[in-house]
DNA sequence: ATTAACAAACAGGCTGCATGTATGCAAGAG
DNA sequence: CTCTTGCATACATGCAGCCTGTTTGTTAAT
């Protein structure tokens, strides 16, 4: 806690102030929301400098941008991890759903990803974003899935698309503080429904 | 065009400069999304001043407010007008989807209803304009559905959310230039397995 | 005469930039 | 191998412009 004031080396300078900034503002977008969010006062709470700021970011929506990846990789690596030795390709999506909604329990991810930045960065960059982190296991799944038999016909890239939005809704009243379960099997009946055509 | 300054009554006055102030603000909303979007501009589209806006909206989110209630009350309106007549459960819920997706074109409702809302006005919020805009067509039609048997132990509002999410993100998507057959496609086959246990 | 419907000026705050400063660092001189 | 020298990095600080919400003043309807 005590900080000393002694030399560091730059790349630790940069680091730690990266951290602190990105920390500060990670859990006041959280609080009040990006917009309602200041970059005094984020500073004040990084305890930096608004020139340490924008030294490191190119404007407010870069900080925005940097978090937003960080927790998009997060989510990506955890999905990944949890789908990696599954049997079947019904395992393998129910799984990757129930490790999704563990990793969008971490406050705050939710509105983040799901809120703050679509709005603030555009869907577009949004799509690119997820994309690179690697989000798109669903899609993955759905493509073994069909190759199973199940699915003829079906546009598999629009259902993923679905089926996605539709995890994200149930992650985002989680988050907001609806119980997991009847949204676990809610999820459940869906990929049932689809894969083996029980309800 | 030449709009002579004739005397008008108050009623006129109101009726007039909210919806000059509207239709404006809607525009510059959907063109250049709402934080970048300053009230000088606005009043200088709708030709007024802020005093007319501060006025007339309690302020710049009440003028959002305003317009998403709008476009809201439309949307319910046509989905129940497409349902009233269908007969089997899965057909109200396949015409709903149609009728949605078909209201949902609207140039930049998708936006309004679906990023700018939900942010700026809170997720709470936009809950309580749809079910008071009368958005819950949805969710009656899986009720009437699991009375007819399927969809039994399923969670219908959780499932239902779900859905609406899904073609919520369909609704995005289509907005933003994609070809809407695939993804009505892909709703018809969600909601088919999910009453019928075929996909 | 009273109130609605504005108009216009004002106060506070915020963003991004531009300029200034101190510290780390790499390379060459000695 | 050490020490100085020059440069780049990492900030700090103040400024300019804009924007929002409020307040005060004015005109027109009722």
């Amino acid at each position: 806690m005590q900080e000393k004031l002694e030399r560091r080396s730059n790349r630790d300078r940069t680091a730690a102030t990266r951290a602190a900034l990105l920390k500060a503002a990670r859990a006041l977008f959280i609080e009040k929301g990006y917009a309602d969010t200041g970059t005094p006062e984020i500073v004040a709470a990084a305890k930096v400098t608004r020139g340490a700021l924008y030294h490191h970011f190119s404007d407010k929506a870069g900080l925005l941008r940097a978090i937003v990846e960080a927790e998009a990789k997060e989510v990506a690596s955890t999905i990944e991890h949890a789908t990696r030795d599954a049997e079947t390709p019904l395992d393998a999506l129910t799984e990757g759903a129930d490790a999704y909604f563990e990793a969008m329990r971490t406050p705050g991810r939710a509105r983040l990803l799901l809120l703050e930045g679509p709005v603030v960065l555009g869907i577009d960059e949004m799509a690119a974003i997820d994309s690179a982190s690697g989000g798109q296991t669903l899609l993955d799944g759905l493509r073994l899935a069909d190759r199973d038999g199940r699915l003829a016909g079906v546009p598999l890239k629009q259902l993923s698309e679905m089926l996605s939005a539709a995890f994200d809704r149930a992650a985002l009243a989680i988050a907001g503080g609806a119980r997991e379960a009847p949204y676990r099997d809610a999820a459940r009946s869906l990929l049932k429904a689809l894969l083996l055509g029980k309800t």
